[in-house]
DNA sequence: CTGATCTACAACCATGTAGTTGTACGTTAG
DNA sequence: CTAACGTACAACTACATGGTTGTAGATCAG
């Protein structure tokens, strides 16, 4: 299991990330099926260097992770990174039900000064 | 709310709007209060104009919407748009999920050709 | 061993992005 | 009305990113 806390730049880097769609396709691929970097660029329609580079870039944001098999490196996604993400987006949510209880005691509270 | 159909450019922008610490910053401010432009630009340490184009990347994403207000904008969070992306990522786990149904089916089929 | 395959990496180009400054315009305050 | 304020937008710089091609090192097949 990976560490939750995350610091600024990873949390930059995850979704970075995540904002292309081809990442986004790459990622869900080797979540279900672990697959080596050629496998992977011949169902994108660029260059093998490029579909590389998309890995590297993934790897960096802890969402895949290689390992050497022969002379390919099976690429795996990792499923805790995210997770991760999805918890940190949990926290804006919890920071929007927090203002709700706010406003609810603003409600509650007899209108003060209510110079209208 | 928010149509929850969301097409592969709007997941993009929705994931590089949140890849930048001060953007983040602003969507967690204007999630509780909502903030006119220049009052969030006095808590960062870039101009105003910085400041702008960061409020314009995040309305672009849908994390936030401004209204008039005399001459001031004042910005306030869509909570929708952060339940859409962790909704994406919630699809994700569905299919790492879906991967151990099927490593479970692999690990309960006798082993065929188990030539260790 | 030799040739084909998989990967890594560097160099390069085009484009986008984050920041700046400057200018212009509507709105509020006095 | 005039001055100050809040915003919008354009132009510019610096740098990151997504793509390319080319080269080189490991590893596998025959």
């Amino acid at each position: 299991m990976v560490v939750d806390q995350l610091d600024s730049d990873e949390v930059d880097r995850l979704f970075a990330a995540l904002a292309d769609p081809t990442r986004r396709d790459i990622v869900a691929r080797v979540l279900t099926h672990e697959t080596s970097v050629s496998v992977l660029a011949e169902r994108y329609a660029m260059s093998f260097a490029a579909v590389q580079k998309h890995v590297a870039v993934l790897e960096r944001a802890g969402l895949v992770s290689k390992r050497p098999h022969g002379r390919e490196r099976l690429v795996r996604g990792d499923v805790d990174a995210i997770r991760a993400a999805a918890r940190l987006l949990d926290q804006y949510e919890e920071i929007w039900r927090a203002r709700i209880g706010r406003i609810e005691d603003i409600l509650a509270a007899p209108a003060e000064g209510d110079s209208r």
